[in-house]
DNA sequence: CATGCAAATGTTACAATGTATCATTTATTA
DNA sequence: TAATAAATGATACATTGTAACATTTGCATG
């Protein structure tokens, strides 16, 4: 696999960042056969938009006040999840909340990520620990009769901000 | 760390195992100062007789069918607090269930647990994964500038019985 | 034993999250 | 343009979890 540019390293304005990213998705839903209507990308912007990540209500918060109109849980919860199955968008178990994708520009698929969720914040990274520890994990998991389903790992922590006592 | 048994291995019967289990948690209370009253002790037994992770509502449906008397949601989350402050037992975030701990007989501290949890049946099993891999996976969890704040890893997995499409 | 205090549990009323069902709107295609 | 499918909206609920206050229980002490 080859390295790629995380995303918050783009070059330009957030705004630009934004519809940067929004353009490959567009392109990927292209090629799949989908559509990214307009709520769609409403929402995943908003996503993409936010350092943390947000459950489905704080979405709708956040899509009321940029877009100034009120989107039903139903939908919310209906475009969440065909996001989800476009891999834009990853929904954290742990936390019930959702983040974009760190890799929609990318092209390579990433085998596995791992998300490092902030308890006090809801700060996500979303990082790739090496094949080989992830292998490791993998054959402890074997040997215990379970199988991974999907290779996503979610962690419990506290970022660097909240543990030096910064407020947000 | 020593070798301990498991305790799902435990020799004699159900019943028997869980009474065993039972006093090791009533001694453990005991030199922590804090009392394991009768409703805690019942909730704790419905888990400890589980071989899934059971949710706050199916526990209150197990105690009634157990037990007779139906306890209160409110009350079901403080002693359900209460045992897990008191490492009996463990919250699983991912599925919003709870399971016993599994070493609740051992007397010597478990340093990292993962959880493998079942996405069909919710069956759990509590595995620790070699010191060196977790280290491995807290080495990248550190330069991403994050921290672990509870050693415990809970994956999503499908279990052996369910992957062959066994009812349950 | 009575009394008073603290811990534990119960009750009520909600808040928050998520979904089933049917209605309506929007896009696509013949 | 009409027919159809996809997407979204609206309504009503189910489920999960908690805040606030009331009651009961266990325990120490006079």
């Amino acid at each position: 696999m080859g390295s790629c540019q995380h995303e918050s390293e783009l070059a330009g304005g957030v705004s630009q960042r934004i519809d940067t990213i929004i353009n490959h998705a567009e392109q990927h839903c292209k090629t799949h056969g989908v559509r990214l209507t307009d709520k769609r990308k409403q929402l995943l912007s908003v996503l993409i938009g936010s350092e943390k990540a947000l459950s489905a209500y704080e979405l709708i918060d956040l899509c009321k006040a940029e877009f100034g109109k009120a989107i039903p849980a139903m939908s919310v919860y209906r475009m969440l999840q065909f996001l989800e199955d476009e891999r834009l968008v990853h929904k954290l178990n742990l936390a019930n909340k959702y983040v974009a994708c760190a890799h929609i520009s990318c092209d390579h698929a990433h085998s596995v990520s791992q998300f490092l969720i902030c308890g006090e914040c809801s700060k996500v990274d979303e990082i790739s620990v090496p094949k080989q520890v992830f292998a490791e994990l993998e054959k402890n998991v074997e040997e215990a009769g379970f199988h991974l389903i999907t290779p996503q790992l979610e962690i419990n922590c506290i970022c660097n901000d909240c543990k030096k006592g910064n407020k947000h």
